[in-house]
DNA sequence: ATAGCAACCTGAGGGC
DNA sequence: TGCCCTCAGGTTGCTA
């Protein structure tokens, strides 16, 4: 389900159940996901959540003797449940606190992570080298015209290298390149430094307005509380293969770029 | 260094 | 009904 808009969701979904509670009990149910569930996350119990932040699309659940870190992968949802709820099939981790509310992770495809790390996160190897975040001024408008100078990628992948800048999934890389007017195919090097203060704008613009509405709800992404997202309504080519172009009726042409579907309007995008 | 893509999994949907 | 194929929000870590 997540690209940064739906983590922000969530994010902001557990966090006044989380904050500043105390952990009570971990379950895990099955070990198996991106990589094995921390064996040693037991140590949890008794920690108090101090800090619940986001750093790409990763979780950051901050304690005193390290953090939890929780990526949803392509299938993972967290809810906010009383903690005796029945078990459904691929809940694989529960996070129970004092209170009696548990957060629960449902991933049926388990390629998300739960690592209880005591080490600075931010050095770890799955974070140490990511790129900006996209909604911060880190992330200006010079930067994707520098970082993409002599690269031949196209476009499309360069946004959604996490090395570049963190994030931007494939709906909505679709979506602001579509906004931006450029071709997904385009060599990442031979755009401008004019086109490439627009696309800036309109990556921040397209993930802000998702997380206000609540995130993108496709298959089985809802919010902790169980509710939709709308941003659904609001996509303009992703998933639209084949339809017509909102803006000119051309006949939108789906392609695959490195293993993801690239929806575009070949009269809209140029390169 | 970089590009392409297999791999990790389950489930849904389409064609036959 | 069943089988086989393709596809899906991500990302690491191979192989060239």
């Amino acid at each position: 389900m997540p690209e940064l808009p739906e983590v922000e969701v969530c994010r902001k979904g557990i966090s006044p159940h989380v904050l500043n509670q105390t952990v009570s009990d971990v379950i895990v149910r099955n070990a198996k996901m991106r990589w094995p569930i921390t064996p040693n996350i037991d140590e949890m119990c008794g920690e108090i959540i101090i800090e619940v932040s986001r750093r790409a699309k990763y979780l950051l659940l901050k304690t005193a003797k390290g953090t939890l870190v929780l990526h949803l992968g392509m299938s993972g949802t967290i809810r906010v449940i009383p903690k005796d709820t029945i078990v459904a099939k691929h809940d694989h981790f529960d996070l129970v606190l004092t209170s009696g509310v548990a957060l629960r992770l449902n991933d049926p495809r388990r390629f998300g992570a739960v690592l209880w790390l005591t080490e600075d996160v931010s050095e770890h190897p799955l974070l140490a080298r990511l790129g900006p975040e996209p909604l911060l001024d880190e992330f200006d408008k010079g930067y994707l015209f520098k970082k993409s100078r002599k690269k031949t990628v196209p476009i499309k992948t360069f946004i959604m290298n996490n090395h570049v800048v963190v994030g931007v999934g494939n709906i909505y890389a679709n979506e602001a390149l579509f906004q931006a007017g450029i071709l997904p195919t385009a060599p990442a090097g031979k755009i401008s430094q004019k086109r490439y203060n627009n696309l800036t704008e309109i990556i921040k613009q397209v993930l802000a307005k998702a997380i206000n509405q609540g995130g993108t709800t496709l298959k089985d992404f809802t919010q902790t509380d169980g509710r939709p997202g709308y941003f659904a309504q609001s996509l303009q080519v992703y998933g639209r293969g084949g339809e017509k172009c909102l803006i000119c009726e051309t006949r939108l042409e789906e392609i695959r770029q490195s293993g993801r579907a690239s929806v575009f309007c070949p009269t809209c995008q140029k390169n």
